[in-house]
Formats: C-alpha cells, structure tokens, sequence
DNA sequence: TGTAGCATGTAACACGTTACATGATTAC
DNA sequence: GTAATCATGTAACGTGTTACATGCTACA
C-alpha cells in the first residue's frame, strides 16, 4: 500500500534545527501549504513513531526559556540517514484537485453568474497566497543565516509562477465569459 | 465532515450523453487528470447511489449495437437539479501536493545530483502532460459538436498555462542548481 | 491458446481530516 | 475575567486507493 510521508517534513525541519510538534505544524501552514499539509491528526502520532525508531530524540532540558511546556524533539543521525535516502527515491505522482475547472468544464449547466462568481473568488484567494509569498520572498531575502536560502528561494518561485499562471487564467476566463454573457 | 464529490462529475458527463461507468472512468482520466480523479472504487457504488436516489437511471435497451454487455445511465431532470445546484455552490479548498517541493526546501540534507534527476523526470512528465493537453486542443478546436466547447477549452487553458509555468521553474531550477554543481 | 483490453464490481486498507478534550499562558 | 493563543494529544470518521475477483471479447 502507499506510504504516508508525514515523517518527511518533520525529519526535514528538525534537520534545521530543534522544535515542538506545534512548531512543525505551524512552519508547514506557513511555508509549505500551497503545496502540501499535514495536520496535528498525523504529526504527532509520527512523533512518537519516530522517537520509538530512533530517527528522532526527546530534548530533555525543558529548563530552558523557551522550553516551559513545550516538548522538543532533534533529529539523529539515524534521521538524517532516513532523509538522505528519501531525497535519492523517487516522487510519489503530483496530485492536484480543483472543483473550480469542474464547474467551468460543466457551467452550460448553470447559471453564467454563478461560475463568475466563483471564479471571482477563487482569483481573490490566488492574489492572497502570492501575496503572502511575495511578503514572504522580501522578508527573506535579506537573511543568509539559513544555508538552504536558495533553495527555498526556488520552492517559492514555484508558487509565485503557479499562482501567476493561474490569475492570468482567471482574468482571460472572466473577460472570455462576461463577453457572453448578454446572451 | 467533508462530502464527496464524486456524484457531479458522474452527472455532469451523463448531462452531455449516456453512457456507462467504464466510460466516465475513461473520461474523467483523459479529460480531467490534471485536476481531477476517480477511481473505479468510487464510480461504481456512486452510480448505485445516484440510480436509488433517482438521479439517474439505467437504460435498458441493450440491445443497440454499442450496448453489449454495457451497463449504460442517463442524467434524470432530478439529476440536472442537483447539478444546477453544485454549480451555485462555493468550491471546496483547492489542494495540490508536490512532493517534489518538498526535496528541494530540504535539498542540502542529500545529493545535488538526485534532485537534479528528480527535477528533471518531474519535467519530462509536465512536457508530456503539456503534448497531451495540445493535442487535445487540436482535435478539439474545429469540432463544433459540444455547446460546452468553450468551456472546455477554458479548462484546457488552465492546464496549459500551469504545465509552462511548471517547465519555466524546472528549466530555471535545474539552471540554477547546475551552476552550483561544481561546489 | 493466450494475452490484452473491455467491463463491472467489492473488500480491505490506510491516509488524512475533523472534532473533541484538556490545560497552561498571555493579553485586554 | 475572559478571550485568544499556545500546546499536546486522540477517537472517530469518511474518502479514496489498491488489490482482487470475475467473465467476456478481440485478435494474433
């Protein structure tokens, strides 16, 4: 069967540096969700799976400022190992799932209005999240204190490409059909 | 919790003709695999589904030449009002997962070399699903046989603007890491 | 004769989401 | 004081995939 790849993000960010299962969830929301999510539901499950295989440790100072209720975990070199050896095997097939073009392929169905309307807001969603991206591109630039810098430099010009694609499409498709639509 | 939305494709493609749950499957992989999927396991207990609520039905006469051995639905009006109805409805979150993404944010804990050959099989395959997307659009375009040509047209689009914007990155990215390579 | 595709279906599975529970801390 | 956020977790659920079973047809 397939395998759930959860563990790789969390391997991933702790490969940066230590953190709490709340702290991964939140760099994966930030960082990571115009291409891929994991919820509380997975990660901290695949905490303690890990813990129990060695791949990651309990840090057992919790005297530390930041550390008051928190429950950190570092990844080990077993870990590390357990990353290199994903990065080295093949994708899994890239899924996308949009409603959106379902309704636009089916819209002599219904009513013009409606599909604009939803287009409309789809097209205000995509503008946000370039937008934070953008934000987000301009924060970092500056900083060099990450060495993989660069590289999510390039994650994040794959979505500012994707999502510029894609407002280009919502405002061809707009115009297309706001011309028909007297009929 | 989250419905499925398994029912509107089944529908939409039965409100342009009849035909059988081998047939949409088909469809749904040529027409819609780079948005959407379904997989026999969902269309087969959905036409039972739709069949028992009345929203479509069987068509009986088996015996036209195309019929053997077909189990072959048509759309009921009841049906189209379920359509209609989707249509005015908001779209569920749209949601991609690229795990390719994920191997290069984390790039630095494994080989240049493997991302590179990971980039670039990820590249052959949009350039491939770009062909696909073209060749569709020159069979498609001097037909006039669908009132919904447009449409899909439209939906074409879509998939051709993001299959570039994905080869531009990959072009980019592997430009980017090659120069790299040498360190 | 056998393999490939057509065609319909189902059972098992696991993945991921949602909802809930709990308590601590921060801020107004 | 109370609302929001931090923080950890789990149970239940539904969705969608995979694997399997079956039989028929085309064709080489």
């Amino acid at each position: 069967m397939k395998k759930s790849k959860t563990k790789y993000p969390i391997l991933g960010l702790l490969a940066e540096h230590p953190m709490s299962g709340y702290d991964i969830k939140k760099l994966i929301d930030v960082r990571f969700s115009f291409f891929w999510n994991e919820s509380y539901g997975q990660i901290y499950p695949e905490l303690k799976r890990l813990t129990e295989s060695g791949e990651i440790e309990l840090i057992e100072d919790a005297a530390t400022p930041e550390g008051r209720g928190k429950t950190v975990y570092c990844i080990t070199e077993s870990g590390r190992d357990s990353l290199r050896d994903w990065l080295a095997q093949p994708c899994e097939k890239a899924s996308v799932r949009l409603e959106l073009l379902l309704k636009v392929y089916f819209a002599q169905n219904g009513n013009l209005s409606d599909i604009l309307c939803q287009i409309a807001l789809f097209r205000e969603e995509q503008e946000q999240q370039l937008a934070m991206l953008n934000l987000f591109e301009k924060d970092l630039t500056p900083i060099r204190q990450y060495d993989n810098h660069e590289d999510i430099l390039r994650v994040l010009s794959f979505g500012q490409k994707t999502y510029r694609a894609y407002l280009e499409w919502c405002d061809e498709t707009i115009h297309y059909l706001e011309s028909r639509q007297p009929s």
